[in-house]
DNA sequence: TTGTAAGCGTTATCAG
DNA sequence: CTGATAACGCTTACAA
């Protein structure tokens, strides 16, 4: 009848302890409501069997978990890492565990680590970008699990989020170019479908034309997913086709290193004879060649500022608030002055 | 007492189908195990409802849940990423869930991060590295937790590993150093405490320059946590010294990429006045100018390998087997061959 | 300040 | 093939 070396149970502690299941089970959770003395008894009881409190059975009980999933598309490359790690470490210091999923840019994926993470009992979720099917907003706001969309900010929709203003932030990238006398642009974006910062992207570079007295619906825009590759072969298309563009502003720096080498590959100067733009300002924008003219997101303070206000939501119940941060053009050596 | 349009849970399910918590149950988890007409009965409740299990009390009553958990040393550069991305898909096919944490190459926080792993119902854990306190392994080996390491291999370890040979690794990108002419090495490492491929890869420029009659004692080696500005001031460092080598070996890419940038702000080119290697064959390796030489690494492989190794260990309860994955030298453009 | 005992939502063991 | 029912380990009223 022994439990052969098994994990040690409160009631283990208990009995070691001298006390009943609920004083251990309060000395660990809320100290202060137990006298010193049998307090050191508990505590001398828990290390020496080294027990460890069991999550599942402390969900079950408290119905609360003290865990925020978070479901980026993409672990892969950087655009996520460094805000989620801010992310993680302002929670972590709330007494709150992180679990992350990567939904690789699919909506169904996401859909399915959304009911995972719940039925996990995630105390609140961290979703990029307001794209997603609203069933699945219904379903959240049913199971009264908070969530906080971050990347985008966009105060008329359903879900409070953190961000930046996608459209505006490549808005004022485009301006720029045309104002270093750039007319022929074009673009090599993100997949649109599912994906709002870079429909917005898009649309940003679209109304920079159109206040400039250029053509929006004479941009050539690739869409393609992010890695370097596809960014490399969308310049070559856009380059070899008649009256090839002298800027390309791409969806994020991932295309753009992509297209930067493809323009060494081929010969071409950057920007002497074509200039190129990111967007993220990811720490491989700096390190390429030429370094990339890109527009710097805030990605620390976009993680902690996440962290902090969904924690809020948690511990209040508040519907949570947006907040839009500031982002800027970081002018390097991809972008050529025409005049 | 009606529950406020909470989580439907099993029983809801079971009354909307007439039958009981336990037919259910089965139908979810073994459904051939239930006649077709209840089980349509029953998966008709199921999603007229949108019922999910709930995870806490499913772990409880099973003391399984499907969870694997990994700790890496750091999210932010994009070392473990791609191995780490190649696991979770391999292990999300064998129906299994990853739970990632990162321990900023903090002994003590991988201990904990480990406890709160097995806490919540890990059945196995993915850990990289062999060094860390025997203690912690009592401690698995008690809650008979697997746990398999990787991006090391060593046969003589206690627990097993996927991973490769590091020391034998870098001794072969040294032995090609010294037979490019090279005799003044240095060396930029990371932290070699707590980290056993830190460690390894020192020991073998040192063992290549002993094979090679070079005196392994007057290697200069700088230790310093892995961002590429650390590898950049390492570089100032060793280059301003009398005598500075003509090669330096750096522990990983990052540091190396950190290396060529400060060499071009220093006005010295690369490799023609001073060559340097890297390790691990990240993307940084080949859009860094002058691209790496370095070890190439196979990430995906060690990632998928060791999902199939922890799935093992775990579903057949076997210690489990070490295995050893070949590295290669990528010969780029930043080793200069002197004679 | 501490103890008792009723859940929490599953799975699994028995019977039937 | 299906139904009761006893765990699973913890939190939390409610009592003492």
């Amino acid at each position: 009848m022994s439990k052969l070396r098994s994990a040690p149970t409160l009631d283990d502690v208990a009995k070691r302890a001298g006390v009943s299941t609920a004083t251990v089970s309060r000395c660990l959770n809320d100290p202060q409501r137990v006298v010193q003395a049998t307090r050191d008894r508990v505590m001398e009881a828990v290390d020496a069997l080294g027990y460890t409190p069991n999550f599942a059975a402390r969900v079950m009980a408290a119905k609360r978990s003290f865990t925020i999933g978070a479901i980026i598309p993409t672990m892969e490359n950087a655009i996520f890492a460094r805000g989620l790690q801010a992310f993680q470490e302002e929670i972590h210091q709330r007494g709150y565990t992180l679990l992350v999923s990567s939904s690789a840019y699919k909506p169904e994926v996401e859909e399915e680590q959304i009911r995972t993470l719940v039925a996990r009992g995630a105390d609140g979720l961290l979703l990029i970008g307001h794209d997603r099917d609203p069933g699945i907003c219904d379903y959240l706001a049913r199971q009264k699990v908070p969530a906080l969309v971050a990347w985008s900010y966009e105060a008329e929709e359903r879900m409070p989020s953190i961000g930046f203003d996608n459209r505006q932030a490549m808005m004022a990238l485009a301006d720029q170019v045309i104002a270093f006398g750039h007319t022929r642009l074009a673009m090599i974006s993100g997949l649109s479908e599912g994906n709002d910062r870079a429909r917005l992207r898009i649309q940003g570079v679209r109304d920079a034309m159109a206040q400039n007295s250029l053509r929006p619906e004479n941009l050539p825009v690739i869409e393609t997913p992010y890695e370097i590759e596809n960014g490399a072969d969308a310049f070559r298309n856009l380059m070899t086709q008649d009256a090839p563009p002298t800027a390309i502003l791409c969806g994020n720096d991932v295309l753009a290193v992509g297209a930067v080498r493809q323009a060494a590959q081929m010969g071409l100067r950057v920007p002497e004879d074509i200039s190129i733009t990111g967007f993220d300002d990811i720490e491989l924008a700096k390190i390429v060649q030429p370094s990339l003219t890109t527009i710097h997101v805030p990605h620390r303070d976009m993680g902690r500022a996440a962290a902090v206000e969904l924690v809020k939501m948690i511990e209040t119940s508040s519907p949570g608030k947006s907040t839009r941060l500031d982002t800027g053009i970081v002018m390097r050596d991809s972008l050529a002055r025409l005049i």
